[in-house]
DNA sequence: CTTTGTATATTTACACTGGAAATATATGTG
DNA sequence: CACATATATTTCCAGTGTAAATATACAAAG
């Protein structure tokens, strides 16, 4: 029937990532335990051990699935054509995807549940950098015309966005109907090549 | 002999929160359990509950003390008198906090750890945003011009710093030796009233 | 000084967590 | 079938936070 079940379970490895992706999402961070996540996939709380090592190991396999929907997140499929739309889209699909998926967010942020030492988490994370990357390179602004590899300006989004979602869940902002191009200032528009603004 | 110790062990509310900053500082957020706390004191792991009902209440007390530490880096003894300085000197005290208390840092900016519904807390951290608030009013560019509450000023200069900060410590963005100033852009100082300039 | 009330701290027990080790089971290969 | 290996389970352990009952020390009143 199914293309491949190579063992017992079948793929237990990609089962226990969606599992912990459903946790996430419909309890929280705080019920994502190794014996929660095993007892949704419908095995003992030692059989990760074999695909992962360890929780972290399996938190870390789950943070890299999380940024490659975070990537999704930032380009939308039918890719913008001007720059300054490329980067509206790209930063407000950043917060979109922080409400969407909150507590995946965290975790993908928290360096004590997982390694970014991880090479799959390493280069997943780079992906979603890039997005950003990209896009900053539609931009030219006071300071970071003097940088050729214009890393300023990425890092400086990043920055903002990421500084914006984080304060947002945190509760500590309280929940005004803030939205990020409210603190994305003209400048970050107003050097936008005219070759890119048209089409 | 001191001035007041009312029970038995004295002032075991205080104590409690300085053993917790102690360990966050020597051990990290990882060894901060309240078992581990209540031993550095030594008393016993149930004590704690008498003065703060439970884990999170002690968590919420030490995050409160370390946004009073937050102000105080931020706002430099003899405060500058330029508006440039002033905002330059919040958002490097800001990072050099994050640096020199990364895990007091995080705990701060936990909402799983600790509960920001706790009045103090809250006004402790408002204390934190209002020093932001302040700096903001010396600045004037494009979009919060039009803003008399000044309100998106103060926030993106938050997102910034803390996204920055946050960025820096989760170590996803390596070890570079980057500035805040280096993603603060020319436009958060163009405007800055020329009153406030000179001296 | 004694009695009483109350705030503080300890003891004990419990449900839960992640991990280690030994065992069991199923798959693949000869 | 026999053998080796990958996979999963069972069992056990040290550790966590919390609750309830108990013990202790302080404060105030008689």
């Amino acid at each position: 029937m199914t293309n491949r079940r190579p063992y017992h379970h079948g793929s237990l490895k990609e089962a226990l990532i969606a599992a912990g992706i459903e946790i996430l999402d419909a309890r929280g961070l705080e019920a994502l335990s190794l014996r929660a996540i095993a007892a949704h996939v419908g095995v003992s709380h030692t059989a990760p051990k074999n695909h992962f090592g360890s929780l972290k190991g399996l938190l870390t396999a789950i943070a890299a699935e999380g940024f490659r929907r975070h990537v999704a997140y930032m380009q939308p499929s039918p890719l913008p054509a001007d720059a300054k739309t490329r980067l509206t889209s790209a930063m407000q699909g950043y917060m979109r995807f922080a409400a969407d998926h909150p507590h995946l967010f965290r975790l993908m942020f928290s360096p004590a549940l997982c390694s970014f030492d991880d090479a799959d988490l390493n280069t997943a994370a780079h992906q979603s950098y890039s997005v950003l990357q990209q896009v900053a390179q539609g931009l030219d602004w006071d300071k970071a015309a003097q940088d050729p590899t214009n890393l300023r300006s990425e890092v400086m989004l990043w920055s903002l966005v990421h500084g914006f979602a984080t304060l947002r869940l945190s509760g500590i902002m309280g929940d005004a109907p803030f939205d990020i191009t409210d603190i994305m200032p003209e400048f970050a528009y107003r050097a936008v090549t005219p070759a890119d603004q048209g089409a």
